[in-house]
DNA sequence: TGCAAACTTGCAACGAGTGAAGTAAGACAG
DNA sequence: CTGTCTTACTTCACTCGTTGCAAGTTTGCA
């Protein structure tokens, strides 16, 4: 986040972020697929060329402060402290990334409703979020195991991590999916979709058998 | 899966499964980004135009059993006992595609491994299955609300469905980007590899504070 | 001032995917 | 068996994402 001190590294972060606005800009305005990259490149005043050497890709642009937000949550395990649960603190680190990210008001507020609507509505868009939820649920599941070496082995953490996202992500896609309008959904009413999401949160955490135990 | 009677059905059911055996063929000998849709419309003998009228990508026509199996699934929640407990049901469906997709030895016993293959090295493979498999848990969490309605509501079904899927899916993949050697490790010791997705079932259905409760 | 490194650009090319128009072969009524 | 209708297949032309390469252009630094 530290801007670099050279011409040259301020003029680049200029034309990033240039590209970033110009991408939301348009894919909220026209739409993802109607959007072109060299739309794009055009809006931040730089050849198509250029675009490729910021970002590998079109979806790649729609979540550029994806590393950002996990190392949020990386730093909420490391810093846990002596006597944790590692449920909680893994609770803990995921609520942190929705809250920054989904929530709004924020530095990327404007991103994340587009972002979770483009989600749900473009294919490409699907595809490339599911892979960097993978990725980061097996990065988290590392960290896990590495705070609580002796709690958790390495299976164990990844079936933890991915049971807690996986209870979380399918509800919150659940719910998305079932109403048309996901911005009115969120703006509108942000507390039930969080109390819809603390209940998946807890049948993850008590079990998806708990019911059978009482 | 009853042949159609007319000529022009047998040949039409002909060029699908020579389209799916040029390909995967191919992307078993050369390598997935290296064959291009052209070469398997060639090792089927039709028009690369026609390729596209048979499957919509070239990532689909790796999935074209995913249905059948999932039916597979659907059957065995939709035929619960009257005793079942949704979990029980839940998780009977999932070993039921497990063991039909990725033992050894069934129809699809060589496109498995090779899938299992490409998931795990192709990106663009890898996003197309993790697109079906959000899918499949939004339609096994409608099909088990549906089953056991006054036991489990839309949201509850959702997070089982995710929590479930989620520790054995995390954890396959926690093996599979841990060891070099996919095909070896799942021909060679398929105990061990079932065995710790029964550990993954079990922190699921257990909860992932289980540990703390006791 | 001048050179090297880093960035940008334009161009050519390839592969995936789509739309339109034409051709040929199976289906079917008479 | 014949003409017609349908449907699959083909060819062609085109858009878009993405990459490699060979220039330029700008910046950092001596």
């Amino acid at each position: 986040m530290v801007t670099g001190q050279g011409l040259r590294e301020r003029k680049k972060e200029r034309t990033r972020q240039a590209l970033i606005t110009a991408a939301l800009e348009l894919f909220a305005r026209r739409g993802y697929d109607e959007t072109t990259i060299a739309d794009i490149a055009a809006g931040a005043d730089v050849s198509t060329r250029t675009f490729f050497s910021y970002f590998p890709s079109k979806e790649e642009i729609l979540f550029a402060d994806t590393e950002e937000r996990l190392a949020l949550a990386f730093a909420i395990i490391d810093e846990r402290g002596p006597t944790d649960e590692p449920v909680d603190v893994l609770v803990r680190a995921m609520s942190t990334i929705f809250d920054r990210a989904e929530r709004f008001g924020a530095a990327f507020g404007r991103a994340a409703p587009l972002r979770l609507r483009l989600i749900s509505s473009v294919p490409a868009v699907q595809g490339a979020a599911l892979q960097r939820l993978l990725s980061a649920q097996q990065r988290l599941a590392v960290r896990l195991h590495s705070a609580f070496p002796e709690r958790l082995d390495r299976v164990e953490a990844a079936a933890t991590v991915g049971a807690l996202v996986g209870a979380v992500v399918n509800t919150m896609i659940s719910i998305v999916d079932g109403s048309d309008r996901v911005d009115e959904l969120l703006a509108g009413d942000p507390e039930r979709v969080l109390a819809e999401l603390r209940r998946a949160v807890d049948v993850a955490v008590r079990g998806i058998g708990a019911a059978a135990r009482e």
